[in-house]
DNA sequence: ACTCATCTTTGACGCAGATCAACCTTTGTT
DNA sequence: AACAAAGGTTGATCTGCGTCAAAGATGAGT
């Protein structure tokens, strides 16, 4: 593991990447201190499991760096990724007690846990948390019922553009507003974790990465490394108006 | 149109069908009492729209009776509905203005609804409002995700059996607690909407209900009314094991 | 340098489900 | 009674993607 810029945990709330876009956003830091009594950091490498669906699980958290990936999967082994957890992303529901799904983390990855209890006793009388974390939610399920009409009614093409462009304008909006030009970034996900995102095989994406390189909608350095020359190009692609979309 | 019943207005809230199951759940008779000051009725006819994606949406509210559909749709007309609002289920979103999606009456439907203004202001000063919409929020997080792996894994036979299954069980939930024997219901969709529902063409639908039959999965009388003589059957053939499963 | 493991690409082939089309049933209208 | 409209079923055919198979890249460990 040569990256270690994954794993660098934040010496205080004021110094954290996602101080003012993880549950904790609209906390005073006041509020900030108490939370502050609760929590602690867990470190994850590349490929390693945080929890599986079904365990007991006596934590919530926040991803800080790094990804990680929320999959379901039947008893004959068939799984589908139902969330793509990035930084700032919450993980864990209040109020229950096992994990509904496997979570993996893709890269290494870092998190800032609560235990569970305490952390839901704080947000009883912390309206700022419950607030934020609705807030969250209610994102999240625009997102799952964007990717419902993915896994429904797109073409293999059109759902592997559908995830580039995603993947594109997440990154873009880190790498601020710079919305002329080409977008540049690294995909986050092996081909098979894409298929499982994408309900296809990995085959298939494979395949369709291809005939979009040769197409010229995207242009690739290796295997993992994108160019998008024309967004509008990739949105067309992917069956998107070029006006409003989804945000992850 | 014959059917009254789906048409009754509770007089007030502790008449109200939905009152311990929908966003008011857990106010007390104070904050009822705030509430109904800002509520008002509205009925719907089978097929009519409530809202199209894209409109101001000035309101709120709850499903009282009848059934409701949320779809999304692509400019060259594919459709994916991405939710199924039952009794209780709630509609909009606060802090939104537009609606994302198409909300349309499948049955004659009422709606107890609020301005939205004045209900995100209540929202702020009643906790009980915000932590059950939390709930509900959460829950339909993971009914959206459930569906994640039926729409991007399951094959066409397991995607009718799941939906059968999952409103064969909400009907149970409301015809309380009879566990064993057969299950009866009607179906409260087309085959167009089911089509639309699991990412299928409203043919497959026709033909893999025609299969279940013959196999003895389900009976049918008519072309809405559906018994299961065997639940685990179905499930099985959903693909589900036969212990936890999705709720709606 | 060699080996092994992981990830990826590409080809050949088959099938589940889409598409196109005809017809049936039910319900409401004139 | 005749008709139209909406919903549903069934058949024939086509095709996009899955399946099976082989082999190329890349990087880590020895």
């Amino acid at each position: 593991m040569l990256n270690e810029t994954a794993k660098v945990i934040p010496r205080d709330c004021g110094d954290c990447p996602i101080r003012h876009r993880a549950v904790c956003a609209r906390c005073e830091s006041e509020e900030l201190d108490r939370l502050d009594k609760i929590k602690y950091y867990r470190s994850f490498e590349a490929g390693q499991t945080v929890i599986w669906a079904g365990d007991k699980m006596d934590f919530v958290g926040s991803v800080v760096s790094g990804i990680a990936t929320l999959t379901q999967t039947m008893e004959d082994g068939r799984t589908q990724m139902v969330g793509l957890l990035l930084p700032s992303d919450f993980v864990g529901r209040p109020g229950r007690e096992t994990a509904t799904y496997d979570v993996v983390a893709t890269s290494d990855m870092v998190m800032c846990c609560f235990r569970r209890k305490p952390f839901e006793d704080m947000m009883v009388v912390t309206p700022h948390i419950a607030q934020r974390l609705l807030e969250m939610t209610l994102d999240e399920l625009d997102a799952a019922r964007e990717w419902m009409l993915v896994l429904g009614r797109k073409t293999a093409r059109e759902k592997i553009a559908s995830l580039l462009s995603i993947i594109a304008r997440r990154d873009a909006s880190l790498t601020f507003g710079k919305t002329a030009g080409p977008m540049v970034f690294d995909l986050p996900l092996t081909r098979e974790a894409m298929a499982d995102y994408l309900g296809l095989t990995l085959e298939t994406v494979s395949r369709q990465i291809s005939a979009l390189r040769k197409d010229g909608v995207i242009v690739l350095e290796g295997k993992r490394h994108v160019t998008v020359p024309d967004f509008n190009r990739l949105m067309e692609e992917a069956g998107d108006d070029s006006d409003g979309g989804l945000l992850a």
